[in-house]
DNA sequence: AAAAAATGGTTGACGTCATCAATTAAAAAG
DNA sequence: CTTTTTAATTGATGACGTCAACCATTTTTT
């Protein structure tokens, strides 16, 4: 039997989504955000007339998740809730220009850690490793 | 302003911190683990007198975290705990036979997923694919 | 050798967070 | 106009990790 079971690739994947993952960035992506809080904004800020549940469904939680996690953000003041006039069940929400601010903040805490990996790995160029993580990032939406 | 402020790639990073983290493979790595346990297990499985700490430490827990998590191994029959014999503080933590399997299973899972993603990069190669990853979760730990 | 400090581990109280099921309100379908 | 579907919310619940206090053992100090 081999030295263990778990392959490298798994082992190398895994690393990856540990550190830039919930727990990584020091359990926080920036300021009061977490990891799943930053996704929502992101989706907030992309998304035109984004209902509620449209949040909860690009982070794969359930609709009550998805109230949870706007009410959360709307608390911190980084979103508002405004009825949708075409639809009065729907709820809109919107990105406040707080919630632009650590969107942009959190996404150069990003850029910066990136960067920092980036510059440990002398065998690979930075354009390529850009490359290569934004294809699986495509790859993984198709 | 751009359309947003969200970088390409951190938003690649997420997305794929995201999919291979604790949400992503329908929020279970296999069978009955979650991430942080799947990651538990491979630090006791690859660590000879594991003590509790040092699985915390490689999960960024408390050593109370640590504690938790080895219990709710132990519960679901992964691992046991012995008391070490050169430090009787010490409680070695060492897998078990149905530990090895579940472990093998996860990286099974993750090793298949990898592959479907890497089916849709058809302008990268397989073998550079998992050359960067690799070399980004070498950069990681050193 | 005795006392004090440090170390490894555990536990109770707590806060956070997402789910489930039930509920309300509004729109669509019949 | 009644029935069904859809969007959102809420109370109860369970999982999980932290903090602080604590016990036991080892190491350091004097």
């Amino acid at each position: 039997m081999e030295q263990n079971s778990i392959s490298d690739i798994s082992r190398s994947l895994i690393e990856i989504a540990w550190h830039f993952g919930p727990k990584g960035l020091n359990g926080e992506c920036c300021e009061d955000l977490t990891m799943p809080e930053f996704i929502a904004l992101d989706k907030v800020s992309t998304t035109s007339n984004c209902a509620v549940q449209d949040v909860g469904y690009s982070l794969g939680f359930t609709k009550s998740g998805a109230t949870r996690i706007v009410n959360r953000l709307k608390k911190k003041g980084y979103v508002h809730k405004v009825k949708s006039h075409e639809d009065a069940r729907i709820c809109c929400v919107e990105i406040t220009e707080s919630g632009e601010r650590v969107l942009a903040s959190a996404n150069s805490r990003y850029l910066k850690q990136f960067h920092v990996i980036a510059a440990k790995m002398p065998e690979h160029s930075l354009t390529d490793t850009v490359k290569v993580l934004t294809a699986m990032a495509n790859a993984l939406k198709g």
